[in-house]
DNA sequence: CTCACTATGTATAATTT
DNA sequence: TAAATTATACATAGTGA
C-alpha cells in the first residue's frame, strides 16, 4: 500500500472530503478534551460545516458560553494592543524559521533538490536542497506568520 | 529509552504541564487550520490558560466572531431540541462501544488481564482481557457519552 | 453511506543541550 | 527556562467489506 503525503489543500472529491472531515473532527474533539484534562484549563472549539444543520460546539454550549464570557470582556482596543505587542514576537518567529532553513540546508542529506524562495519582512532568502517534509513545515510556519500579520492589520484598520 | 503511555490526567508537575500545554496548543492550532483548509469550513478554538493574560483565540478575533454569530442565533430551546434528538444516537454509540469491547475480548492476544465494569443506560456489562490501549479508548468513548448526556440534562434543566 | 483495518505520517513525551 | 532532538504513541488516508 503506497500512500502519498497528504497535500494540505481543499479536498475536491466530495465523499473523500466528508470522510476526512468526520475523522478529523473527532480527532480535534479528542485533542481539546485531552488539553483541558492534562493542563487543567478551559478550552472550546466551534466548527461550522455543511454536514450539520447547526454549528458544532465543544465541550458543550454552556461550556463555550463560560469560556466566551472572558473573551467578550476583552475590548477591541485591548485585542489590538495585544496583537501589536506580538509584532516583535512574530518577526522573531520568522527569523527563526529562516534559521531553521539554513540549518536544514547545511545538514541536508536528501536526494531531491527543490527550490524555495520567499521574501517577507525584508528577509528575502533562497533555500535549496530541503526535503519535502521540512519544506512543508517551513511553509506552514511562514504562512501562519503572514496570516497573523494580516489579521493584526485588519483589526487595527478598523 | 522507555516511555510510558501518557496517563490522561492533570499533570501535577508545573514545568512539565506548561511544556505539554505549549506543545499541544500549537498542535491544536495546526489541526484546526488543517481541518479548515482541507474541508473548506470555518472553525475556531478558544483556550483560557494561566500562561496567558487573555484567552487565546484562533483563527483570529474577527474570525471567531464570524463563527460565533451563527452560534448565538441558535436559541436555547433549539439547542435543547437538537440534543434531545441525539439521545438515540448516543445510545447507539454506547452499544457500539460495548460491541467493540466484546470483539476485543474475543480477539484478545494480549498478556495482561484487566477488568472493566460499567453500567450505564441499562447496558450493564463486564469485560475482561482487554489490553490497556483499547481499554483507554473505550473509556474515553464512554466518558464522552456520559458527559454529553450530563450536558443535555443540565441544559434541559434550565 | 458507514464501519473496520492498517500502513504511514504526524504529534509529542522524554531527554539532551 | 527554553530550544532542539529522538523515540514512541497516536491520528488518519486509503482501502475493502
Amino acid at each position: 500500500m503506497t500512500r502519498n503525503k497528504v497535500k494540505l489543500a481543499f479536498i475536491l472529491n466530495d465523499s473523500a472530503r466528508k470522510a476526512t472531515y468526520k475523522k478529523r473532527k473527532m480527532g480535534l474533539l479528542k485533542k481539546i478534551d485531552q488539553l483541558s484534562t492534562l493542563c487543567g484549563i478551559e478550552a472550546c472549539a466551534i466548527v461550522c460545516s455543511p454536514y450539520e444543520h447547526q454549528p458544532e460546539i465543544w465541550p458543550s454550549p454552556s461550556g463555550v458560553q463560560k469560556v466566551l464570557a472572558k473573551f467578550w470582556n476583552m475590548s477591541e482596543l485591548e485585542q489590538s494592543k495585544k496583537m501589536l505587542n506580538q509584532e516583535t514576537f512574530l518577526k522573531q518567529r520568522i527569523l527563526k524559521a529562516i534559521e531553521q532553513v539554513k540549518k536544514l540546508k547545511r545538514e541536508n542529506k536528501e536526494k531531491e533538490m527543490t527550490l524555495l524562495m520567499f521574501d517577507c519582512l525584508n528577509a528575502g532568502n533562497i533555500v535549496t536542497n530541503v526535503n519535502n517534509f521540512d519544506l512543508n513545515d517551513l511553509a506552514w510556519i511562514i504562512d501562519q506568520n503572514l496570516k497573523e500579520i494580516d489579521r493584526k492589520k485588519e483589526i487595527l484598520g478598523n
